[in-house]
DNA sequence: GCTTTCATGTCTATACATTGTCTAGCTTTC
DNA sequence: GAAAGCTAGACAATGTATAGACATGAAAGC
């Protein structure tokens, strides 16, 4: 696989920044160096581009471009979820533990109802393994587990509301510094009529945001005209579901035909969770996409965006 | 182990306290003295940090910064813990000018679904009018101001859910810095079967969590039963629901007898919301307290606090 | 009761640092 | 040939630093 060169131009689109300031940041501060063409263009790859992304989000967030231009990209990114420590002075997390075993507490937490512990082991673990680590291995897994012990009644809905407040609490936290550039481009986000499980839809949001999205979370069941009306209202360049239970309902088919009629032609609609595929009849009839995991959305987000720009 | 330091402007923007404040605190009382770049710029670790957010809670508490400036941190924190009921007659309608046209143009984003727009109203807000003038001044009115809006149909479910998705977001960043203390009581909030509207509801959350309890937060409309299993389960010393919409639900009564029956006999529960006296006549028969404001909410709390330790 | 003192937040003035934007002249692309 | 990219330098707007003055309210002293 050969990597992709980007010119500065769609560089810019993409992290907000103007081609002036990304000359500048390269100039004064080495922030980013990329290589050149043959007759000296700036070619970037998609690594500079993401660190670059990473350097807006904390310029825009008051971090003096000066002091941060030269740290390596992971420190950026865990800078993003820099949340103030909650541990002063007990506490001792000596060696980063395992992702196997923060998911374990996490899960024993979840079943106790123990918003605080909750917090407690997923706050530093945004530090730890950094922002998409925390989602990929302890976030998604978690998500499954807790969809999978529902459907199974091993837990209820108190469970599922308690660790859903606190992970969404926790991603919306982490991608915060990431929300606003101006020519970002605007990715609805929500769950159809019927679906009340948020969680996946709140990854998503997140996701998107880190990616440089302008993104409007609507929250879970929302029916289909109030998504189109809320979609076409913000321009929205593309509407994102996410479908996890149940994976059976007879209305949901009529939801998505009647959000297809509303919503403007040939805007995008990517579906994602673990029960897309048992709507697949109808999300192909309605021309959407199923998403099976986040680097397929971020995939296709990038797609999109050069779509529109090209 | 990451080094990294923050320039004056975001910790600013994290403690509320102005960089004259913070540059005052350091040669008068020595508070926190930062290390300095090159340049003479301060540049403040996380450690620092959380140690001036602490400074800053219990200074707007009442304790005379001069006489808690040089204390470690952890007995700060242990300090955070037993704050006296705060002063409320005082300090009030220190309303910044600004607030009603802040009012203004974050109606407007709500009525647009423009979720970006309308955080970028809210969190400068954060700052400029304090977190509690931030909720005071700006929030609770929005609230009210959905809720006639919705009951009068001059708005609808998006609207209302990209408003709550935001508040959430924002109310959550901004009571986040308070780190709880081991002994902090446990407070469960939700809204109870069949009232969707959660902002109520996630701002009693906050509140009490600046106050150094520890929420367990349960999103809206929970059946009783659930409640009451999670607040056994978290040994929960006081029960909050909000009541926004519908004011004339022939099933809440039930639930709310129901929930009464479930939890241990004299645990509080606290019912606020525009709708709560709705039902008084069922908020009396299960001995239940109506909250009309956030001041009452946050005596009441300080009651039931003292109540403990004596 | 009235003044004095102290604690504390806010403001001013002045200097320097940082950072985004602009101009000018040249080169490449389409 | 027009549009966009490149370099280098200049400029303006903000942000930050220091030192000191001022305002206010509470506690102390007369």
């Amino acid at each position: 696989m050969l990597a992709a060169r980007f010119p500065i131009k769609l560089v810019s689109q993409r992290t907000g920044l103007s081609p002036h300031v990304l000359r500048v940041w390269e100039r004064r501060y080495r922030a980013v160096v990329p290589a050149r063409s043959d007759t000296n263009r700036r070619l970037y790859t998609e690594e500079e581009i993401v660190r670059l992304e990473l350097l807006a989000a904390l310029s825009k967030a008051g971090h003096g471009i000066g002091n941060i231009s030269l740290l390596p990209t992971d420190e950026l990114a865990s800078l993003i979820g820099s949340l103030p420590s909650p541990t002063i002075a007990g506490r001792e997390t000596s060696s980063s533990p395992s992702a196997e075993s923060l998911f374990d507490e996490a899960w024993t937490t979840v079943r106790n109802i123990d918003s605080n512990a909750l917090r407690d082991v997923l706050q530093p673990a945004a530090v730890s393994l950094g922002v998409s680590g925390l989602t990929q291995e302890l976030i998604v897994p978690l998500i499954d587990r807790i969809g999978a012990s529902w459907e199974s009644g091993e837990i209820s809905v108190a469970e599922e509301r308690a660790a859903s407040a606190v992970i969404k609490e926790v991603l919306f936290t982490a991608s915060r510094p990431f929300a606003q550039t101006a020519s970002a481009p605007n990715f609805l986000v929500t769950t159809p009529s019927g679906q009340l499980h948020e969680l996946g839809a709140v990854l998503v949001a997140c996701n998107a945001r880190r990616y440089g999205w302008e993104v409007t979370y609507l929250g879970p069941s929302l029916p289909a005209a109030e998504i189109a009306r809320a979609a076409i209202r913000n321009q929205s360049l593309a509407v994102g579901l996410s479908i996890i239970y149940p994976a059976d309902d007879a209305e949901l088919p009529g939801e998505l035909i009647q959000l297809r009629q509303a919503l403007p032609d040939g805007l995008p609609i990517l579906i994602g969770g673990r029960s897309a595929h048992a709507y697949a009849a109808t999300v192909k009839e309605i021309d959407g996409t199923i998403i099976t995991n986040l680097n397929g959305l971020t995939e296709m987000l990038a797609n999109l965006r050069e779509q529109r720009t090209s």
